[in-house]
DNA sequence: TCCGTAAATGAGAATGACTATCGCTTTAGG
DNA sequence: CCTAAAGCGATAGTCATTCTCATTTACGGA
């Protein structure tokens, strides 16, 4: 595994995801780097055909499986839309809370943000919800399906 | 295919989904009568095989191949989770606009709406955004993961 | 009511995203 | 430098979903 990063992983974040990492008794490799780096020089959610596509060194089973490891310690998150590929993208605690999104055209996934004041509000609601239910609540997910300009 | 329903469709429904079947040039046929009182009796999103545990009846091809009809034409809406079986419910137009309370333990998935004034505010932000982007905007989507008192 | 034709059905085969396996390679750390 | 554990990657396997196709059903005209 040659470096050559796609994009560069600044040493705060590094110390996070190794962090991170270290949390589940794994370890920030080479190759973990590398998915980190083109998740991160992609800027929005992709698929992993496209992240092997951006970095040809990967092998395809590695990244399945070093997908699922990234996710289970928290670094990358797993977006699943009705198109054939799931996606990933960082987790939030390692960007910013956003939303996504959706072209029900073709599954491709894009990032927005609210404004603070409607997200304000937005949470406020949400909460109540969540003392009213029998649910834990951890996140909330927020979606726009539409078409893209792409699909127009 | 005999007719003992899991529940009543009623006359306007039956009317509105003939009506949207029409519009794709399909026929609101026994099967798919069947399929719809499984999901109007299950009252949450469900599996294919809840759909078939639910009424024996149906086959698991013609349930796979008309839930696809049935979502092309607006009468049902597929929910994908992270666990392995997509859900189907009955789409808003014939019931009330909701959100999902979805488990990241299990996968399973429940109905809740947001009072008016929260809705309300978050469509005049979503809006915003909406007109901000190059995307067409159909609808938004608002889950809450958390873990159900049964994984709990 | 009786056909003829087109759509729907259902059993089974095929597809393909994803996961598991397993021998080889790399790394941590004594 | 050595060793044991962890990671890697090619390949085989799994399984939800889709496709195929022969049979059945149902709409519309005569």
């Amino acid at each position: 595994m040659k470096t050559e990063p796609l994009a560069t992983i600044d040493t705060e974040l590094d110390e996070q995801i190794t962090d991170l990492l270290r949390q589940s008794d794994q370890r920030f490799t080479k190759g973990r780097r590398a998915l980190v780096e083109a998740l991160l020089a992609g800027g929005q959610p992709m698929t992993i055909p496209q992240v092997l596509k951006a970095d040809t060194r990967l092998a395809q089973s590695s990244a399945y499986r070093n997908l699922v490891v990234l996710e289970a310690a928290g670094v990358v998150t797993r977006i699943v839309t009705n198109d054939d590929f799931a996606r990933y993208e960082l987790a939030e605690h390692l960007t910013h809370h956003h939303h996504h999104l959706i072209c029900s055209s073709c599954g491709d996934v894009a990032d927005f943000a609210l404004d603070d004041q409607a997200e304000a509000g937005l949470d406020k609601a949400l909460h109540k919800i969540a003392a009213a239910t029998d649910f834990t609540v951890e996140a909330h997910r927020l979606d726009l399906v539409g078409v893209c300009s792409d699909c127009d």
